[in-house]
DNA sequence: ATAGGGTTAG
C-alpha cells in the first residue's frame, strides 16, 4: 500500500496534495507526504493537524501539536482552534488546560473565536469552573460565547445554571439563535419547565426557526417529557423535515411512556418508511423493551441490530446488563462481559459500572470486586455501586471502608452514597458508625437526609435491637415516614420479639400501604410466635376482608444451565423422592452436629412433630437440597428466594454448608447470605 | 467557534 504512494510530489504541489489526502480521510498518505516536506510551514502543520482532528484521530492531533511546539514554531489562532476541538473531543482536562495556557502565551486572549472555543473545550471536559472563568474574562462576548456557556452547564448536569445563563444572556441583550435554542431546550425538559419551553416555542415560531430540525426535535422532546406523548406527536407531525434523531426522540417517548407496543410499532414504521436507522434507534428500542419487561423482544431486536450491521456499543450494553439480575442470567452476563472485553468497552465508566452491579446482583460479589478494582477511573456512580454491592451482600465494614476510600480519592458523595453506606451499617450492626455517617451528611457534605436515609437509620437502630430508640427516631422525623421506615421497625420486632411495637408499626403500614401482603403476614407471625392466636387470626381476617392474598414463598436454584423452582412442600420435581430422602438423612447428620429445629417459624397450630416436618418443606431447604444432590464439582450453590429467608432455614443451611463442605449463597428479598463452614456472612444478624 | 436523540447507583 505504502509503496504505491506518489513519492515525488513536486514541492510546490505538496500543500495541495496534503489537503486532498486529508479531506478524503487518507491520513496515512497525508502523514507520509508531510514527513517528506523538509521544512513544513505553519500552513502544512495546520492542514495535517485539522485533518487528524476532523477524522477523530484526536491523540495524534494533540501530539502533533506538541512536536510542532518542540520545533519552536508559533501557532496561529486557526491552528489553536483545531487543537482545541481535538482537546474538547478527547475530554481530557489536562490537555485542555495546557492548550488554554498556550492561547494566553501567544497573546490570543482577546480573540473571540478562540475564547469561545476555550469555553466549549472546558465544557466538554466537564471543567465548569474553567469554562466560566474564561467566559467571564472575555472582553467581547457574542451569541456563540453565551451558547457555549449554556451548553456547558446543560451538558455537565447543571440545567438550572444553564437556564440562569440563558436568562442572563437575554438581560444582556443578546438574542438566541437556533443553536442556543436547541442547547437550552434539553434543560427545560430535564427541569420540567414547560412554561419556559412554551415561551421558547413561541420565540421559535416568531423567528421562523421551526424549520431547523435540531430545534423542532428538541421541542418534540420537551413536550414528550413535560406534557404528553400526544402533544409531542402533534409537534412531530407538523415538522416539515425530519431526520433519524427526530424519529428517535418520539420513539424514546413512547417507551418512557410505558407504551411498549406503540414503541415497537413506531420502530417498524421507521423501518418501513426507510428511515436510516442508527445505533441510537436500536438502543432506544432495545432499552425501551428491556425497561418495559419485554426481554425476549429486546433480545430479538439485538439480533436484528447485529444483522443490520450495527454493532452494539457501550450504551446498548449498559442498558442490557441490568436485565441480567437473576440466576439464569449470570451466564448471559458473563457473555456480555467477554463482549465488552473483546470490543474494548472496558474503558467506558458506565459500562464497567453496570458490569460491577450485574455481578453483585447475580451473587458474584468477588467478580464484582475484581471488575471494580480494574477500573482506571471511578466516579460517584461507580463508588456508589460498589458500596451498594457490599451492602446488599451484608458487608457493612467493606462498605464503610469503600466510603472512606471514596472520600480520600476526592470523589464527591451524593445522597445515594449515604443510602448505600447506611444500608451496609444496618446489616452489619454498625450502629455508632451509622449514626456518625448520618450526622456527617449535613455537617460535612451539605446533603439534607431524605426519607430513605431516615428509613435506613430506623433499620440501623432496630436491627441492633434498639427498638424504642428506633420508634422515637421515626416520631422525630421532619417528614412523613416512608413505608420502609415502619417496615424496618416491624421486621426487627419479629427478631427481637416486641409485640407492642410490632402492632404500632403494622397498623401504620396497614394504613399507608394497605395492599402489601407482607405486613399482614409478618404481624400475624409475630402474634403466633407470642401465642396470641386470637389476634393473629384477626390480622388474617383483616387481610382476607381486604382481598389480599399472601405471596407464596418460592426458591430457585440453577443446575446445569436450567433453573428449578420450588414452593413449600413441592413434590413436582422429578427427583422429589430423593430430595425428601436426602432431607431425612441430612436432618440426622445435622442433629448430630447440634442443629435444633426452631418451630417458632411454623405458624400452623399443630403438634411439635408435625411442626418439624413442616420446617423441612420450606422452599429454600428444598432448593438447597436439590442443588447439593446435583453438584458436579462446583464449590458454590446459589439459591434465590422471593421472600425473606426463614429463621430456621437460615440456621439449617449453615449446618448443611458445613456438612457438605460447600459454599451456599442465598439471596432473599432483602440481601445476600453467604453460608460457609457453619457460619453465615450476616453473622445471624438479619 | 456554538446544537437535538439512546446509558450506570437507591
Amino acid at each position: 500500500m505504502l509503496s504505491k504512494l506518489p513519492t515525488n510530489v513536486p514541492p510546490h504541489l505538496s500543500l495541495r496534495f496534503l489537503k486532498i489526502y486529508c479531506n478524503s480521510g487518507d491520513l496515512q498518505r497525508a502523514r507520509h507526504l508531510f514527513d517528506q516536506i523538509p521544512e513544513p510551514d505553519l500552513r502544512a502543520w495546520t492542514v495535517l493537524i485539522s485533518g487528524y482532528t476532523r477524522h477523530g484521530l484526536l491523540k495524534e492531533s494533540v501530539s502533533l501539536y506538541a512536536s510542532l511546539r518542540a520545533r519552536q514554531i508559533a501557532p496561529d489562532s486557526l491552528l489553536l482552534l483545531s487543537v482545541a476541538k481535538a482537546c474538547a473531543a478527547l475530554g481530557d482536562v489536562r490537555n485542555a488546560k495546557e492548550l488554554h495556557d498556550e492561547t494566553i502565551r501567544f497573546g490570543f486572549h482577546s480573540d473571540v473565536a478562540l475564547g469561545n472555543a476555550m469555553v466549549d473545550m472546558f465544557g466538554k471536559c466537564r471543567y465548569v469552573d474553567g469554562a466560566r472563568r474564561v467566559f467571564n474574562g472575555m472582553a467581547v462576548k457574542d451569541v456563540v460565547s453565551w451558547t457555549s456557556l449554556c451548553s456547558c452547564y446543560v451538558n455537565c448536569g447543571l440545567p438550572g445554571q444553564g437556564l440562569a445563563a440563558f436568562r442572563e444572556m437575554g438581560l444582556n441583550g443578546v438574542r438566541p439563535n437556533a443553536v442556543t435554542v436547541s442547547s437550552i431546550l434539553p434543560a427545560c425538559s430535564e427541569l420540567k419547565d414547560l412554561k419556559l419551553g412554551r415561551e421558547i416555542h413561541g420565540f421559535v415560531l416568531k423567528h421562523g426557526m421551526e424549520e431547523n430540525v435540531f430545534v423542532s426535535s428538541a421541542l418534540v422532546n420537551i413536550y414528550a417529557s413535560c406534557l404528553s406523548i400526544k402533544q409531542a406527536q402533534l409537534v412531530f407531525d407538523m415538522m416539515s423535515k425530519r431526520d433519524v434523531v427526530s424519529w428517535n426522540v418520539l420513539l424514546t417517548a413512547y417507551f418512557s411512556n410505558r407504551d411498549c407496543e406503540k414503541g415497537v410499532a413506531l420502530f417498524c414504521r421507521m423501518r418501513r418508511e426507510g428511515v436510516k436507522l442508527d445505533g441510537a434507534s436500536w438502543n432506544a428500542v432495545i432499552g425501551g423493551c428491556l425497561n418495559n419487561g419485554q426481554t425476549i423482544q429486546a433480545l430479538k431486536m439485538l439480533g436484528q441490530m447485529q444483522e443490520s450491521g450495527i454493532k452494539p456499543n457501550q450504551i446498548t450494553i449498559t442498558s442490557l446488563l441490568p436485565a441480567c439480575k437473576d440466576l439464569e442470567s449470570l451466564r448471559a452476563g458473563k457473555e456480555v462481559h467477554s463482549y465488552i472485553f473483546r470490543t474494548c468497552l472496558m474503558e467506558d465508566l458506565a459500562t464497567t459500572t453496570a458490569l460491577v452491579f450485574m455481578y453483585a446482583k447475580c451473587g458474584e460479589l468477588e467478580l464484582s470486586r475484581r471488575v471494580f478494582d480494574m477500573m482506571p477511573r471511578r466516579d460517584t456512580v461507580a463508588w456508589n455501586t460498589m458500596i451498594i454491592a457490599n451492602s446488599m451482600h451484608g458487608d457493612g465494614e467493606e462498605a464503610l471502608l469503600l466510603f472512606r476510600k471514596m472520600l480520600d480519592s476526592k470523589v464527591k458523595p451524593n445522597s445515594v452514597t449515604f443510602t448505600g453506606v447506611l444500608c451496609g451499617c444496618s446489616h452489619s450492626r454498625l450502629v455508632d458508625e451509622g449514626i456518625v455517617v448520618f450526622d456527617s451528611m449535613r455537617t460535612d457534605h451539605s446533603i439534607e437526609p431524605d426519607a430513605d436515609h431516615y428509613s435506613c437509620m430506623v433499620d440501623v437502630l432496630s436491627r441492633a435491637g434498639r427498638l424504642v430508640e428506633a420508634y422515637q427516631f421515626i416520631q422525630r422525623m421532619p417528614m412523613e415516614p416512608a413505608p420502609s421506615a415502619w417496615g424496618a421497625l416491624l421486621g426487627a420486632c419479629r427478631v427481637h420479639k416486641n409485640v407492642d411495637l410490632a402492632k404500632i408499626a403494622a397498623n401504620k403500614l396497614f394504613e399507608i400501604e394497605p395492599d402489601n401482603p407482607g405486613n399482614y403476614v409478618l404481624l400475624s407471625n409475630i402474634l403466633v410466635t407470642a401465642n396470641r392466636w386470637e389476634e393473629a387470626s384477626e390480622t388474617r381476617k383483616l387481610m382476607r376482608d381486604r382481598g389480599i392474598t399472601k405471596t407464596p414463598g418460592c426458591s430457585w436454584v440453577q443446575v446445569r444451565n436450567r433453573v428449578y423452582s420450588f414452593v413449600s412442600g413441592d413434590r413436582s420435581n422429578e427427583r422429589s423422592e430423593e430430595i425428601y430422602k436426602f432431607m431425612v438423612d441430612m436432618g440426622e447428620k445435622m442433629r448430630l452436629a447440634g442443629y435444633v429445629p426452631n418451630t417458632d417459624f411454623v405458624l400452623q397450630d399443630v403438634d411439635q412433630e408435625e411442626k418439624v416436618g413442616i420446617l423441612c418443606n420450606h422452599s429454600e431447604k428444598l432448593a438447597v437440597a436439590f442443588g447439593i444432590l446435583n453438584m458436579n464439582g462446583e464449590s458454590t450453590i446459589r439459591v434465590f428466594k422471593n421472600l425473606r429467608i426463614c429463621g430456621d432455614c437460615h440456621n439449617a443451611i449453615k449446618f448443611m454448608a458445613k456438612i457438605v463442605g460447600v459454599q451456599i449463597i442465598v439471596r432473599d428479598s432483602l440481601r445476600f447470605h453467604h453460608f460457609k463452614n457453619g457460619d453465615c456472612s450476616c453473622r445471624d444478624f438479619w
